[in-house]
RNA sequence: GGCAGCGUAGCUCAGUGGUAGAGCAGGGGACUCAUAAGCCCUUGGUCGUUGGUUCAAAUCCAAUCGCUGCCA
């Protein structure tokens, strides 16, 4: 039965570019998950955007003279530029700053207020007098309420993760010039979190498989009891609300950057030429995922799902499969000291399925791991390369010189080669299993395991040593081979797509692999293969002493 | 000094109650189709330490040491 898969991934601050760190966390996740659904001929929306709004966009902007639309812009244009370069494949990747995202934030604003799950309150908001302006949430510190920490932020403590409200604060400082602000007294608008902790609960408790990091992190959080948070400021950059008197007022990011995953799919629905075409993934019967990194999960297991749940009528997530950290030579990457490596970086020098096969097997599913080029190399090398590259390599090579490059025609199969054929039968089966879980490192593993276990069979098989006496039973073993490697494209396809095309087309298949879908796709005896060329590049050991000397020094 | 995370083979990581695992690296071997790749065999760990719970702990609890990160 076809399913409906509403893939949303987590919207970046068009303020920096991308380190692999956020791909490892976010993007690459989906991308493997919405190639594998789509493969399987499911229906599938993913959607995502440059989040345009953030506080860390204003300072930018201001750091470099700048108007704050201007950097989004850069930025924005740049993430386009490496999803379709590193093939992160978007149904829409679009921005908070369109005309239609202001349109279906003010909306579901508006469909809350009504509701009385938003009302208007006082609040004291902290104006830095020596700044002469309101403080944005994250550019107020102070001591968190909750633990002591002492350089908590105005809108989460990074220690505890909990959210919080400026005036939570302890000893509250002004983050850029760290005198005591003021705290002004103004109206705003307030999200009536508290009304949907007993629905919550009951919520979250359905959804016992998700992660238990998450599952565990969501529910203590839940538990402690949920407080109404304001969902306006007293700035200039941002949705405007839509209401007359409150001209001067913004809705806050974090209530309106999340409601562009609806706005985002409302927008994909109009290039679709169905302009209701959203309510499939929305209004029906649909599962949603929402791709995150660790530090997101609040929004996503709470916020997000009472704002749903407010509004009333809209999917709740159904997994929101968030990753841990990347850290990179055991250090935690940090983008100030430049101890990060950059996607445009690295795409300047290498191929996107290097790395995503790096970050495939060795995602931070459930702890966080560790990037080092020396890591890098070896898998490249060791695994892309030997295991699997080669073996494409040997069985092309050789049937090119014996074979006149043409599938070869088998005689009926021992067991022997029954047994590799209903292995490679049964490991497509445990990949859908752990791709459908979202257990992605689990998935390739078993794919690589494969590509092992047919070298294992060549070298039982030895063709090239058989051939001299019995050319018909080499013939049939490396029909076999053909075989497993045509599986092997198939369940690759979703962590190294480049790959797997190029092999699909070198086995002499025409067209689009994904369009041959989720399924073993046997080439016919006699079918011509087209040149042969490496699957993957072997990388030199001399790049390991030279990028990472690259880290933590000052980018050119 | 505070808080958090982590401590399983030389390295990167699996493994959450029932006789310690994989890949790589190291050692040995047979082969030669292949990007000197692939295959077979093999060395190597009292699962940081101590105590507790249990018939049984890498796995649960307590303490302790060490490392890393953030902060002071």
């Amino acid at each position: 039965m076809r399913e409906r898969i509403f893939i949303g991934v987590a919207w970046p601050y068009a303020n920096s570019p991308l380190h692999i760190g956020q791909i490892a966390g976010a993007y690459l996740p989906p991308d493997i998950f919405a190639r594998y659904h789509r493969m399987k001929g499911n229906e599938v929306l993913m959607v995502s955007g440059s989040d345009q709004h953030g506080t860390p966009i204003t300072i930018r902007a201001e750091q470099e003279g700048k108007k704050p639309a201007e950097i989004a812009g850069k930025y924005h244009k740049l993430f386009l530029e490496l999803w379709d370069k590193f093939g992160i494949t978007f149904d829409l990747f679009t921005t908070t700053g369109t005309a239609n995202h202001a349109k279906v934030a003010q909306d579901f604003f508006l469909n809350l207020l009504e509701k009385e799950y938003i009302y208007r309150g006082k609040v004291s908001q902290p104006f830095c007098s020596k700044c002469k302006r309101y403080l944005p949430d994250r550019y107020i510190e102070g001591i968190c309420p909750h633990c002591d920490y002492t350089n908590a932020r105005g809108d989460q403590c990074d220690q505890c993760g909990r959210p919080l409200n400026p005036i939570d604060l302890i000893e509250p400082r002004c983050g850029v010039c760290s005198s005591t602000p003021e705290f002004r007294e103004s109206e705003h608008f307030f999200l009536k979190l508290s009304a949907f902790e007993d629905k919550l609960l009951t919520y979250i408790r359905q959804n016992k498989h998700w992660k238990p990091n998450v599952y565990n992190f969501t529910l203590s959080y839940l538990e402690n009891g949920l407080k109404d948070r304001a969902i306006t400021r007293d700035i200039d950059w941002g949705v405007s609300l839509p209401l007359e008197g409150f001209e001067n007022k913004r809705l806050y990011v974090w209530f309106e950057a999340v409601i562009g995953y609806l706005s985002a799919s409302k927008e994909w629905a109009i290039t679709t030429g169905d302009s209701q075409k959203w309510q499939h993934f929305w209004q029906e019967n649909a599962k949603s995922y929402y791709f995150i990194g660790k530090d997101n999960i609040p929004f996503h297991t709470i916020i997000w799902p009472a704002m749903l749940m407010g509004y009333g009528g809209l999917n709740l997530p159904f997994n929101v499969p968030a990753n841990e950290y990347l850290t990179i030579e055991s250090k935690k990457l940090s983008s100030s000291r430049n101890w990060a490596v950059w996607l445009p970086d690295y795409l300047s020098r290498y191929d996107p399925d290097p790395l995503r096969y790096l970050l495939s097997i060795n995602m931070p599913e459930t702890g966080d791991t560790d990037f080092s080029w020396r890591e890098f190399v070896r898998r490249n090398n060791d695994e892309l390369v030997a295991t699997y590259g080669n073996l494409v390599q040997r069985v092309f090579a050789f049937l090119h010189r014996r074979f006149d490059g043409l599938v070869p025609l088998p005689a009926k199969f021992d067991s022997r080669s029954q047994n590799l054929i209903d292995r490679a039968e049964e490991t497509m089966k445990v990949i859908d299993g752990f791709l459908c879980k979202c257990r992605f490192k689990d998935a390739i593993k078993s794919a690589l395991a494969l590509a092992q276990e047919s070298n294992r069979y060549l070298e039982e098989k030895s063709p090239w040593k058989v051939i001299k006496q019995d050319r018909q039973s080499a013939a049939t073993a490396l029909y076999v081979a053909v075989v497993i490697i045509s599986y092997l494209k198939t369940v690759f396809y979703p962590f190294l797509p480049f790959s797997s095309q190029k092999l699909h087309h070198m086995l002499g298949f025409k067209g689009i692999i994904e369009d041959y879908g989720w399924k073993p796709l046997v080439p016919e005896p006699g079918q011509k293969l087209t040149a042969v060329e490496p699957l993957f590049r072997k990388l030199d050991e001399e790049l390991i002493a030279e990028e990472t000397s690259r880290l933590g020094k000052a980018p050119k």
